[in-house]
RNA sequence: GUGAAAGUAGCUCAGUUGGUCAGAGCACUGGAUUGUGGAUCCAGGGGUCGGGGGUUCGAGUCCCCUCUUUCACCCCA
């Protein structure tokens, strides 16, 4: 009986791997150098932590199951709560700022489509309790750095950025109630998708006023932090909202990242728990959906039953990127080839086992080598060396009973005559 | 959860109104090639035509169901 891959999964096979562990190599090394450090959690954790952040709606968007015990868990659909989780239970020990980066495997129930599976990975790097943008910068440029070392550039992708404090501050001010901003969130985050007719009948249906929503309209074209002030006249609060947006702005000049980044007020984000700067980062045909997305969540920790800590940061996941890199043509075409540093083929059938004895000599002095299976000719050997990307091949034939070995380079095509002492010291 | 399109060898695909329709290229294995490579030539293995049911003398082809994939919607942590 043939039993099928499951829905909205992947097989790595090598090459396949190759490609994930270069991507994720690259996220990795990116946070490291960021002066971020890993953490991991569990795969699964109790159901009841995701219903905490986003309600039961989002219960049937996630794998769950019961354990022998009867507890409900559910296989990890993002891995922030577990990272508030972990803060938490040793928050009073760790020194701030907690800088942790993390690149964990992920499952949701959703129907998969373009860049959304059902499995996948996700790279997230937090900074915990720093109320600063500067913090939020800091995690802008760690995503920004990766994205540009890989070969991305200012007319590939696009980090817009605006401010959920911002936005709610003046919307208050021209009159809107609290009640009203989750639904008028809800609108604006669709701008980019919808056709201006419809975008502005949907925005009707929430705002009747005429006037507030040409001044809503306008904020939505702000093509710059300056122009919000010409648009409404800010009080104190959605002053230091703006003036945090315009100091954000100043660093991310400062990292020489400027030139990536947007102010954009149509990013809203979907879920309700953002508190201050959010952000996505898109591809800047906008053909695809958001590479990353984060901003800062100042009431996450609290929610899980822990002190009143600021917390902010980003997650990007490893399937739209691939996408992007492939359209692009940055995943050259040896991040999926295999390559060894020796392959050692023997000329003859009675020299096996001296080509067993200098693969394994080569291998404990931590180098990779190969050796044929078969004894075929050769040719054979080579063509196999080839197929293996080997750097050099080492042949062992009659020249071994005068202790000497043959070493061919294989790109460069040059073979020379050594003595296998002097092989091996030098490896 | 809703809607649309697709599914033939490991991959990309051809297969006429139902009647030599089990095929090609690439890949893989072997040989040409018993001391030298990714080229070339030859040969070979590999398929219940996604699965199940139906119509028919006869189904890869037509009908129904189902699974999977892709795309869009909902949602997007």
């Amino acid at each position: 009986m043939k039993i099928p891959p499951v829905k909205g999964t992947r097989d790595f096979y090598p090459p396949q791997m190759n490609r994930r562990n270069w991507i994720i190599d690259g996220w990795k090394s990116a946070s490291l150098r960021n002066g971020f450090e890993e953490y991991d959690g569990p795969i699964f954790e109790h159901l009841q932590m995701y219903q905490i952040k986003s309600g039961d709606e989002i219960a049937e968007q996630l794998f769950s199951l019961k354990d022998r015990g009867g507890r409900d868990l559910a296989i990890r659909p993002e891995i922030t709560p577990t990272l508030a989780r972990m803060v938490n239970q040793q928050i009073n020990t760790l020194a701030r700022p907690i800088k942790w980066f993390s690149v964990p495997r992920l499952c949701r129930a959703e129907r998969p489509q373009k860049g959304r599976l059902r499995e996948f990975f996700q790279w997230n790097v937090d900074v915990i309790g720093v109320d600063d943008v500067l913090a939020d910068a800091e995690v802008i440029f760690c995503a920004v750095d990766y994205l540009r070392q890989v070969g991305l550039t200012p007319d590939d992708i696009v980090v817009k950025i605006s401010s959920r404090k911002m936005l709610a501050e003046l919307l208050i001010e021209l009159g809107l109630e609290e009640s009203q901003l989750e639904p008028v969130y809800a609108v604006l985050d669709k701008r980019a998708k919808l056709p201006e007719d419809v975008f502005e009948k949907l925005l009707a249906e929430q705002v009747s006023d005429g006037d507030r929503r040409e001044k809503i309209l306008s904020l939505m074209e702000a093509e710059s932090v300056e122009k919000i002030s010409e648009i409404v006249e800010p009080d104190r609060k959605a002053a230091e909202a703006i003036e945090e947006m315009s100091r954000l702005f100043e660093i991310l000049d400062r990292m020489q990242i400027g030139q990536f980044c947007k102010f954009d007020t149509s990013i809203v984000r979907g879920l309700a728990y953002y508190t201050g700067i959010v952000y996505e980062i898109h591809d800047k045909a906008g053909r695809l959906r958001a590479i990353a997305g984060g901003g800062r969540y100042d009431n996450l920790l609290k929610q899980f039953g822990g002190p009143d800590v600021s917390a902010t940061g980003f997650g990007m996941g490893d399937s739209v990127l691939e996408i992007l890199l492939e359209e692009k043509g940055l995943i050259g075409k040896e991040v999926e080839q295999r390559s060894i540093d020796y392959f050692i083929a023997f000329a003859d059938s009675k020299y096996r086992d001296k080509a067993i004895e200098t693969a394994s000599k080569i291998r404990l002095a931590g180098m990779s080598a190969n050796f044929s299976y078969k004894t075929a000719g050769l040719g054979k050997q080579f063509k196999e060396a080839a197929a293996q990307n080997a750097r050099k091949v080492v042949i062992i034939g009659q020249e071994i009973e005068a202790g000497q070995l043959a070493v061919k380079d294989m790109a460069a095509g040059q073979q020379q005559t050594v003595t296998a002492e002097e092989f091996f010291r030098k490896l």
